[in-house]
Order: C-alpha cells, then sequence, then structure tokens
DNA sequence: TGTTTATGGAACCGCGATTTAAAAAAGTCA
DNA sequence: TGACTTTTTTAAATCGCGGTTCCATAAACA
C-alpha cells in the first residue's frame, strides 16, 4: 500500500466507482478515463484521479484505466474481495426486505440468518435463510460464522441488542433502528436512517441555489 | 436567516442532532448542553455549537439550549416543518417495506401512493396507500399532490423512469435502485445504496487503527 | 514525427474543524 | 445580598486537509 489514510470522502467514492465499474464490466468496457468516470458521477476529473491515486499508477497516460484492474484494487481497499455473512436482527418489513434483498449477494454480502423474538416469525424460512429466536443470538453467530448484524429492531431494543452482541465475535453492525449508535467494543458501526435520507432530500429541495 | 450557506457535513449533522433532540422531548429534557450532544454523537462540542450557530445564537450561557426551540429552528432549515407527500415506485420486498414503514410520519413524511407494472400488484392497499398502475404515474402525482418519489425498481427501469418524472410535478427523488443518478432538471436526487453502506461499513473493519 | 489525449505530481486554495480567548449567565457560600 | 467559582456559549484565530488548478510527462494516434 503506497499510500496508507484514505480520506473518508474518498472511500465512500471508491463504493460509487466499484458499482460503475462493475456495470462497465457487464458491458465489455475494459477501459475508462477519469474524465468519464467524473461525468457520470458530478465530479471533477482532477479529483476521480487522484481517489484512483490514492492506491497506485493505475492508468496508461493518453488511455485510461484498466476496469477490471481497478475493480480488484478497490475490492481489496474496501474489504470485499472477500464474502462476508451476514444475519438481520428484527424481522419486520424491513429486516424481511433486507434479508431477501438481491442487490447484496452479487457485492459480496451474503445474508445468512435473521432473528425476533416473536414466535409467529421464528421458524420461517425466507430465500432458504432461517429465521431463529433472539436467545439462540450468540450461539448462532459462532455456528453459521457471521460477521456482520444488520439491526432493524425498535428503536428501544437496540441497546439490548448491542449489549448481546459485544463479545459475540460479531465485527460490525449496520443500524436501522431509529438511534445513533456509536462504535462500542471493537465492533464497527454504521448507521443508516431512511428519515435523514429524506431530510436532506427536502433540504437541497428547499435550499435550491437554481 | 443570519449565515446562509450551510455547508453539507454541518447539514447532516443537523439530522442528527434533530432526531436526538426529539428523543429528549419525549424524555421530558428541555435544555441541553453542547458537551451532551457532542458526547452523544461522538464529536467535538466546539463542532456542535459552531453547526447550531449557522442560524442564530439560541444558547445560554452557563446553561445550554433550549430544545425545542431548536428542534423548530433545524426542521425549518431542513424543510421538515411542513409534511411531505411520498410515492414508492416499485412495490417489490423493499419498496412495500418503505411504503409501510413506520418510521416516516413521525418525521413529516407520508407515504400516499405505490406504483408497478406487475399487474399482480396494482389495485393492492397496503396500509391504506393504494398501488398505481406505473401507467398512471402523471395523473396520481398530480391528483395526490406528490412531492417525493422513492425509487425501488430494477436498475433497468431507472433511465425509464426519470423520463417520465421530468415534468410531472415531482420535486424530489430518493433513490433505491442500484445505479448512480445525478440531479435532472431540476429534481432533487439522493442515491441510497444498501450495499455501499454494508462496503463502508468493512472499509472501517478491514482498517481498524486499533 | 507531430499532435492529441489523458495521467501523475506539485503547488495552491479554501473551507471545515479545532483551539484559544473572552463574555455572560448560573450556581455557591459566606 | 454580594463576591467568587463554575459552567457554557460566543467570537476570533489557527490549523490541517481535501479539492482544485496547473504543468510536465508519456502513451496513443494520425
Amino acid at each position: 500500500m503506497p499510500n496508507r489514510k484514505i480520506p473518508a470522502p474518498t472511500v465512500n467514492r471508491l463504493s460509487l466507482y466499484l458499482k460503475y465499474f462493475s456495470e462497465l464490466t457487464s458491458q465489455g468496457v475494459e477501459y475508462i478515463s477519469s474524465g468519464q468516470v467524473a461525468e457520470k458521477m458530478g465530479l471533477n476529473p482532477a479529483q476521480v484521479r487522484k481517489d484512483l491515486a490514492y492506491f497506485g499508477k493505475f492508468g496508461r497516460r493518453g488511455f485510461g484505466y484498466g476496469v477490471e484492474q481497478l475493480k480488484q484494487e478497490i475490492s481489496k481497499i474496501l474489504g470485499t474481495h472477500r464474502q462476508w455473512r451476514l444475519a438481520v436482527i428484527g424481522t419486520g418489513n424491513l429486516g424481511r426486505a433486507l434479508l431477501m434483498y438481491q442487490g447484496f449477494l452479487s457485492r459480496g454480502f451474503k445474508p445468512v440468518a435473521g432473528f425476533d423474538v416473536d414466535p409467529d416469525k421464528v421458524g420461517w424460512e425466507l430465500d432458504g435463510v432461517h429465521i431463529y429466536h433472539f436467545d439462540e443470538l450468540e450461539k448462532v453467530i459462532k455456528s453459521q460464522k457471521i460477521d456482520i448484524v444488520i439491526i432493524t429492531t425498535p428503536k428501544a431494543s437496540l441497546d439490548g441488542v448491542m449489549e448481546r452482541l459485544k463479545g459475540s465475535g460479531v465485527k460490525g453492525v449496520l443500524n436501522f433502528a431509529g438511534k445513533h449508535l456509536l462504535e462500542a467494543e471493537g465492533i464497527a458501526v454504521r448507521n443508516v436512517d431512511l428519515a435523514i435520507e429524506l431530510e436532506q432530500l427536502t433540504f437541497s429541495m428547499t435550499n435550491k441555489e437554481s
């Protein structure tokens, strides 16, 4: 790794690039220029180049970048060159939708278990994924080698869930419960709030600079 | 507005504050200090104060900020002091989950219509929200006064959907289809990609600085 | 061989974040 | 009640880093 310490905004864009490059691959495109990428993403070409330069020199001057090579490099950086096993805690509407979400598998994320406290839901099988009772959390995390947990429980249950996850072996949490969560005891956390996404949208709608 | 031009990162945090303040209100807390907010969010207290100072002086020295007042001010800035009417295009698992998502209404977002091309889905009623055929898009957008559209179609349909939205009166799009969308013709766009959220998480899991 | 295209690196810029200092309100104790 | 301490905001100054601009270099193409 030539240049450690990649800025967070760059990491975000790398994901965007990776997605775009996958699309290009499926279209048979083998080379791409920073200008084309920038145009597609609404960015400055120089920024694209700088982003891609964080992990080496992959471009051919006057020609562009090899899509396949970039895909592999970015995957390595983001950690998606391997497959990650997911569990979803809370199998309400959103939880079940995530469990069955088709966009995960192709990007290296495999849902393998669901958890709930509701006896009506425990025992079900969704797209081949079993729903366990929350009591069995630690046991199943170990046996199923679960890396990442997605939480979609009501926010009142969030603290309790996190408590159970500590020491369970889970290393990452994607939190959809409507309450902000901080990283704790080596468990990486990323908060997603769908209402906030809408709020950010209404902000830009309300404060148009047109 | 004392100080126009609020930086994007600040706008993001404002949403976080707003959510936290709502929680505080329901707990009966009336005043809060920047230090407490910062602690909860994992931020620097000075940053919290600077964020809150972008739209005026609301704090009482030696005491803190009035929660209710801040909530109202932030709502005004984010544009959520009014209610926004939503439609969801694409009523697969994710689309239906969003249509029924309980977290929207309390934050000022009201789902009022769903759209699909599948005859099996058209005509259904979910939580009192009617599913229309996609053919009726423009008509229903007008009659139902829809402000914002959430797209959860397959990515192949995305361009077609956007084409139909231009000139429909919709002013904002929250895009869950797995393809990056740029703002076009005055329609504000925000892209959400669930796989990217996981990728950002695996990045921080892979590159722990512990 | 000359022209065009596009990368890579250096220099520069600006702005968001942090630090520091000042002021004001609240709490404390004689 | 009045001085003294503590708390916490506000304002100003500084810092650092992400983004942009500029230029040199090299590969492709005509």
